[in-house]
RNA sequence: GGGCAAGUGGCGGAAUUGGUAUACGCGCUGGUCUUAGAAACCAGUGCCGCAAGGCUUAAGAGUUCGAGUCUCUUCUUGCCCA
């Protein structure tokens, strides 16, 4: 036989690829998107695994139909490329362009179906351009604030970190131990959609549950309520927030932010001053801060407990209280909440039992704990005998008949801090006037691009050090100003650039309205899970406040359905001296040993782990399709696991997919070869019936996202023609059901594919095999018998036989018989095409 | 600590959603071909048993004619939040 040449043939088919696309006018739209990637240099596995998902849904959907989009871009702003520019001395525009260069023409050798005339990359001016309008009407929109708050502060990296940068109390980059440090910033105004966003959860049918969850997590809705004590010493009231009103008869304390506004009378002391540097090492995050060993600085004054007559309760200035939660101040309940309960511990502070069940019987001074669930109200007067959820809307309704306080909703979730002291990210359109003012640039003046001559060696913020870059004038008052040095946060040039794609040469503005209407909203997003809450977040709150600023875009939600695939693992190795090993220093012995191929060493099999740099254990995907060519490796990475758990990379298993496509490659020569037979109708009616049972259930596990049952079901209709090309078939049958299968392939190999059906002279590959239904109802299926629940015998019959007739097949005709000879049948149960179980007495 | 998943051969995994458990692939074993190897092809491969047959989906219980699938308890692993 001869040998698959799929050099020739990818390089053949992708030339086509390359202008062809997947507009079909007439048909239903379908917006087919998968995350855009970062250009860090070369495509890894998880690239290949999330295009080529995305590949065989917009190759299918395109067949079924659809009026496909399938676009592609580079979310090309970010840390990494000024750390590569500085190191290799080269611009970070340059080193990016080179990166999208480079894996753009490896994107391209996986022949997928994507329409590069709609790239995009976020680095490029003609989209930062409309990304800095949409700024301005953000702005205009009252979307945007400018705030002072702490921020964590990564001290190697030099800039703010978000909050979910912070990892373990630590920069996800750097690794640094985060500060918090006090700067003035830009914030989108996310939670002014808190409820909205949390609300239309519920309306995303096609995402996945889990990620669902959690968003609604992150957004974090809760009751509580706000409390004013009393302070009789300054003649001040203090408002409290608390999500526990229930408890506030166990309440033995007050503590508040090291910023509150009582601290300012603590100044002149030297040791609060101390206590509050202290309080400043600790991050923003609620981990850090759960973490943190819990620190308090007594003051000398006292609250009023509002329901207990002349009872005090110490105020206390603690680190675990933050200004930017509730109102920077809390009551302490040490025995129903473990913060607070270390805080009464160290600092000897009474605690008082208020919620009682039978898991906490022991006495307020044996409690190891505090006791967070569910229970009946103890020593709180009028809430007595409550359960703790009655207890709640009691004392709200309480507090608010005092006119002391009243119920709040309260959100985990936070405005999203977009300041970046960095600068290779889209520059923020506002200037500062003299007087202070702070304006949006005139949108004529847009875009603000970056300056190329800049010096990345000093430290801090390149556009800040620049020397004449930020100096402007503003244009409406002709008065000097000075422009905004930091630059955006990456998330935001994420958070839109599906919108782009609708229209990406559009240059007036960011987005053609009716193309967005049109296309959006993506019908099928898909990329990984580590995404599943900030940007999906982000672009859910974006495509919003589009729609705030824009009357005649009509959607809400950007992703109708989402995928999140799993990630690509291999084995690790590491060598004697314990360092790490890449695949290919190595040589496989067996399951569990290997040697060093440099020295013939021992090596240590680790688990099997997501491909990291740091961990070695990587392959190449340009080298695997070189080798074994792209539908290879598309097959490969599809075919070992569900797409939405992790595969792991196996050279026997993309080996063993090669092998396949080129049995496939022969069966074709085969059938194209075969000398005409004399055909048998009944043979020929049987075969064409199974035929069309594969093309039925391989398009049931495309359509489930079922990649690898799919894949299972070609290999046995491999088989199947393998076994049927010696019965009497003719070769027109022949080869309109092998023209059928090889459709089925385009979505997963379409260079082999498309040889193939070129090779078969079919001229029509647009269109996705039908199925007949009819067909299917004719066919045969298997009929369990049962003897007590025990299988005895499986039939193969039609479709639709009754009871009556099973029991004479059966006693006919059936290896069941003789369980049955001299046995009173006290039950029978039958389900039509599935079963029929006797239940005997012996 | 809380929430959510998941646990099926030596391995990756399938099971029409309560109806033949282990499809398909990898690996392994034997054979054909070959000077030899590789490749290719054929056969076998959950466990016990010569066989008839019995047992088996992390462990245990329950519902049901029937449970991998539903319910409860326990254990383990993963993810998210703390």
């Amino acid at each position: 036989m001869e040998r698959i040449n799929f050099q020739a043939i990818e390089k053949k088919w992708q030339k086509k690829f390359s202008s062809s696309k997947l507009y079909n006018k007439k048909g239903k739209k379908f917006y087919c998107l998968e995350m855009f990637p970062y250009p860090s240099g070369k495509i890894h596995m998880g690239h290949v695994r999330n295009y080529t998902i995305g590949d065989v849904i917009a190759r299918y959907k395109y067949m079924k139909g659809f009026n496909v989009l399938h676009p592609m871009g580079w979310d090309a702003f970010g840390l990494p490329a000024e750390n590569a520019a500085r190191q290799n001395n080269l611009s970070p525009k340059k080193w990016t362009e080179e990166n999208i260069s480079v894996m753009k023409h490896q994107l391209k050798m996986l022949g997928l179906s994507i329409d590069w005339d709609l790239e995009i990359s976020t680095c490029d001016e003609r989209y930062y351009k409309h990304q800095q309008e949409l700024f301005i009407d953000f702005y205009n929109q009252g979307l945007l604030s400018r705030k002072e708050t702490y921020v964590n502060w990564d001290p190697v990296e030099k800039t703010v970190l978000a909050n979910e940068q912070v990892v373990n109390g630590k920069g996800w980059r750097s690794n640094a131990v985060v500060e918090r440090k006090k700067l003035s910033q830009w914030f989108f105004n996310i939670t002014k959609f808190s409820d909205e966003l949390l609300q239309d959860l519920e309306e995303l049918k096609g995402w996945p549950e889990k990620v669902k969850l959690m968003q609604k997590n992150w957004i974090g809705k809760s009751f509580g309520c706000e409390l004013d004590f009393e302070i009789k010493d300054l003649k001040k009231k203090l408002r409290i927030f608390t999500t526990r009103p229930d408890t506030i008869f166990g309440a033995s304390f007050i503590a508040i932010s090291a910023d509150h506004e009582i601290c300012k009378n603590l100044n002149k002391d030297s040791s609060f001053a101390a206590f509050k540097k202290e309080c400043s090492k600790i991050g923003t995050t609620e981990e850090a801060l759960a973490n943190a060993d819990k620190l308090g600085f007594k003051t000398n004054y006292f609250a009023e407990h509002p329901f207990i007559k002349d009872k005090k309760l110490p105020i206390y200035v603690a680190n675990f209280v933050l200004m930017d939660y509730g109102d920077g101040a809390i009551f302490g309940c040490p025995a129903h909440d473990q913060r607070d309960f270390d805080f009464a511990k160290k600092y000897k502070l009474p605690i008082i039992k208020v919620v009682s069940d039978k898991e906490n019987s022991e006495s307020e001074d044996l409690m190891q704990e505090a006791y967070t669930g569910d229970g009946v109200m103890i020593n709180s007067e009028f809430l007595n005998n409550l359960k703790v959820s009655e207890a709640k809307k009691l004392i709200i309704n309480e507090i608010e008949k005092k006119g002391i306080g009243k119920k709040k909703t309260l959100y985990r979730l936070k405005d999203w801090g977009v300041s970046r002291q960095r600068y290779w990210g889209c520059p923020i359109p506002m200037i500062y006037l003299e007087d202070g003012t702070i304006v949006p640039v005139d949108k004529s003046e847009l875009p603000i691009k970056l300056p190329e001559d800049i010096d990345l060696n000093s430290s801090g913020n390149p556009l800040e050090n620049h020397l004449t870059w930020k100096k402007t004038i503003d244009k409406k008052t002709g008065k000097t100003a000075t422009r905004e040095t930091d630059t955006l946060d990456t998330f935001v040039d994420s958070s839109w650039y599906f919108i782009r794609f609708c229209s990406p040469k559009k240059d007036d503005q960011p987005y053609d309205g009716e193309k967005v209407n049109y296309w959006m909203p993506v019908d099928q997003y898909i990329g990984g899970v580590e995404h599943a809450i900030l940007h999906l977040l982000y672009s859910r709150f974006f495509m919003r406040a589009i729609k705030k600023c824009d009357k005649k875009i009509k959607y809400s939600e950007p992703f109708k359905n989402l995928f999140t695939q799993g990630m690509v693992c291999h084995e690790t190795y590491k060598d004697q001296n314990n360092n790490w090993l890449y695949p290919n220093e190595v040589e496989k012995k067996s399951e569990k040993k290997a040697t060093k191929i440099s020295d013939k060493s021992e090596v240590l099999v680790g688990p099997s782990e997501s491909m990291s740099k740091s961990k070695k254990n990587i392959i190449d995907p340009e080298i695997m399709i070189k080798q074994y060519g792209a539908d290879s490796v598309r097959w490969f990475i599809l075919s070992d696991s569900p797409p939405e758990k992790d595969v792991q990379w196996l050279d026997s298993g993309v080996v063993s997919s090669s092998k396949f496509l080129q049995k496939i490659w022969n069966l074709n020569q085969k059938i194209i070869n075969k000398k005409n037979t004399k055909s048998n109708t009944a043979d020929e009616k049987k075969f064409v019936t199974k035929v069309d049972l594969y093309v039925y259930k391989i398009d049931n596990a495309i359509n489930n996202f079922q990649f690898n049952v799919a894949i299972a079901q070609f290999y046995e209709t491999y088989r199947y023609f393998n076994e049927c090309l010696n019965i009497k078939l003719s070769n027109k049958i022949l080869i309109n059901s092998i023209i059928k299968i090889m459709k089925l392939m385009i979505p997963f190999t379409p260079h082999l594919a498309y040889e193939c059906l070129q090779n078969l002279k079919c001229k029509e590959t647009d269109s996705w095999p039908n199925v007949d239904k009819k067909i299917l109802d004719n066919i045969k299926i298997n009929l369990v018998v049962q003897i007590n629940g025990k299988t005895r015998d499986v039939l193969s019959i039609k479709k639709n036989l009754n009871e009556l007739e099973i029991n004479k097949l059966i006693q006919s005709n059936s290896k069941a018989k003789k369980y049955l000879v001299d046995k009173k049948i006290i039950k029978t149960i039958f389900i039509k095409d599935k079963i029929i179980n006797y239940i005997i007495k012996n």
